[in-house]
DNA sequence: CGTTACCCCTGGAGGC
DNA sequence: TGCCTCCAGGGGTAAC
């Protein structure tokens, strides 16, 4: 579930609710997840304040008295991660790994495959830590235009739609989003990066755009139902006009929309449409 | 350096 | 019903 619109879903629906309460207790049930869990961590935790939530590609990040000797929570939600706010004697579900407890509610953080992962960041400057570092360009940012991206490609010969789900050119963008992105402007995923013209950049990058912010817009109506839920209502999705549709019309011409494998990743297209 | 294959892990869907 | 294979929204690493 998790691409760059699901991760800012979520951080807006808990920082209405987390942002300057304290942590009272933390509970990790399982000792690793992507990385190990630190057992220090969960002493540490205790008692830290949530001074915001920010988000840097799909990781979101917990300001928790950073500026006062306290550090930065760094979650990522994998592929299967989801976080809720629960009542504190909600009954565990399988793959309940992680509780933050606070006065009138708890964070719980759901993974059933494992590959997100939560880490500890000492003090200020989060954006210096390893797996942060290392990323590209935010997509909803300004500096990310059409002439950035030609720049960046110039000398990338491998297929476009790979090379958007690049986190270390741009972050955020997953295999959905990729798909639609390069639908809603046209261009085949098979289309070498260095073989797209600035004009045609100039109209894949506010497609990005477009397609990341009306799927933020269409969460954010159900944000408050989703981070309270019991596990029943999820977030609301747009739905999508090409992915998971092989054989499907395409929306524009009606030609049934094609899949295949690029990198390792499944990838649904327009053969029409999209050149 | 850029690109791709493989791996981490569980669970659901579909074939037999 | 069970067993098998394949697939899944991410991303790091190693090998070409």
């Amino acid at each position: 579930m998790p691409e760059l619109p699901e991760v800012e879903v979520s951080r807006q629906g808990l920082m209405p609710f987390l942002v300057g309460q304290r942590i009272v207790k933390a509970i990790f049930r399982t000792p690793k997840l992507r990385h190990e869990l630190p057992a220090s961590l969960v002493s540490r935790l205790a008692g830290l304040r949530i001074d915001a939530i920010s988000r840097r590609g799909k990781y979101l990040l917990f300001d928790c008295e950073s500026t006062q000797g306290g550090g930065w929570l760094i979650l990522h939600l994998g592929m299967s991660g989801s976080v809720r706010l629960v009542k504190p004697d909600m009954p565990l579900q399988k793959h309940d790994h992680v509780d933050l407890v606070f006065a009138h509610t708890t964070l719980r953080f759901r993974d059933p495959r494992r590959f997100g992962t939560l880490l500890w960041h000492e003090g200020e400057g989060v954006g210096q830590h390893p797996l942060l570092a290392v990323l590209g360009i935010e997509p909803l940012s300004p500096a990310f235009d059409g002439d950035w991206l030609f720049a960046q490609t110039r000398r990338r010969s491998a297929p476009i739609k790979p090379l958007l789900m690049d986190s270390h050119l741009v972050v955020g963008i997953g295999n959905i989003y990729a798909a639609e992105s390069l639908f809603r402007a046209g261009i085949s995923p098979l289309r070498a990066a260095n073989r797209i013209s600035r004009e045609r950049y100039r109209i894949l990058v506010p497609a990005i755009r477009t397609t990341l912010e009306n799927s933020i817009a269409a969460g954010g109506s159900s944000v408050r139902d989703y981070v309270h839920s019991d596990g029943g209502a999820g977030c609301f999705q747009l739905s999508c006009a090409v992915y998971d549709r092989l054989g499907q019309p395409c929306p524009t011409c009606a030609q049934p929309v094609c899949s295949l494998r690029q990198a390792g990743r499944s990838t649904f297209y327009c053969p029409r449409c999209q050149r």
